[in-house]
DNA sequence: AACAATACAGACAAGTCTGTCTATTTATTT
DNA sequence: AAATAAATAGACAGACTTGTCTGTATTGTT
């Protein structure tokens, strides 16, 4: 069976990136995951301290899935370019709702120090992870830049469109 | 002097702005605005009917900056790179506090029509102001997605150093 | 000067939120 | 089986939210 703090995070893991930080109460993740205000507090000494548990394990999901993704894709360009389905591919399980780290982004005070690193942090590493596959800095902050304005564009619009813009690009730039 | 309407806006426009839109509450922009709560509610029928006036007016109020800040540059490419200085100068007027649709388009829901309806058309607006430049479709967008993406990163990392690579990349894609 | 419109202060409703607490029950371990 | 640990329900505090309402005061216009 799942432990209280396992169906915690695993409702939380919904929510959040469903209905955003601030618009999710703990009482609706409590009730919902069928667990004691206090089993939650004895977990979580806060809600922002739910909310870097939350970041940590989205991250842990969303770069595994990137890795299975793109795996089999042995040339540069073609991984470059399964990265930007695995974009497509997640808007549609997802609903369009973008991505977690830029949401909470938008919704934290600037000087909320905490949260701000876990979310530079894991930019950090998709920065680092497209500077591994192409390994011309200049080039893989341009394809870094394309890829984050793809997930904004995608949620904004609720289309692929830019997505697929964004892909033709990088045709004509990655020989 | 100013009227009531016109002290709420100038209020709001600051606090959405640098607050965000739920962080902001009704009650400190009244307070702040010296306006009585009845008189808010006789200009504005709710919240969201703020927000929507807030985004017009910070429509207005960006564009116009944009347009003054690259109006002296003639040649195409050194107005699309005056228009990437123009978000370090707003960067270093505003703190970073980045682009306010964006902010609230990931503190809205998906289904909130009425706000991601004036978001959406602000940023068609900006796509349009490239492709007025450039006509190149591709080009525009290319330049769009990289502008989209300076704006997020700077707001993420409080630096703009991913403006100025975007700079840098524009150099080498506009002849 | 009289009238109508607008703005005022502020109480209030009804709901939300996070976090703490008590007291009881269920599991687990010794 | 007894002792320890963990989870339960749910009341509660205290602060917040948006929006409504009452009654008074201050405007601007005829």
């Amino acid at each position: 069976m799942m432990t209280p703090k396992e169906r915690i995070l695993e409702k939380t893991f919904v929510l959040f990136h469903r209905q955003g930080y601030n618009a999710t109460g703990i009482n609706q993740i409590i009730e919902e995951a069928k667990v004691a205000k206090a089993s939650f507090y004895q977990h979580f000494k806060s809600k922002e301290d739910l909310c870097v548990a939350f970041l940590k394990e989205r991250h842990l999901f969303w770069f595994e899935a990137l890795l299975k993704f793109t795996a089999d894709e042995k040339n540069t360009k073609l991984k470059i370019l399964a990265s930007f389905d695995f974009l497509i591919f997640m808007n549609g399980n997802e609903n369009f709702r973008g991505c977690s780290f830029l949401n909470i982004l938008s919704e934290i005070q600037s000087d909320n120090v905490k949260l701000l690193t876990v979310i530079q942090s894991h930019k950090k590493d998709l920065r680092t992870y497209f500077r591994d596959i192409l390994n011309d800095t200049l080039l893989s902050d341009h394809v870094y830049l394309l890829f984050e304005s793809s997930i904004i564009e995608s949620q904004m619009f609720k289309s692929n469109e830019l997505i697929e813009q964004s892909k033709k690009i990088i045709q004509n730039l990655i020989l």
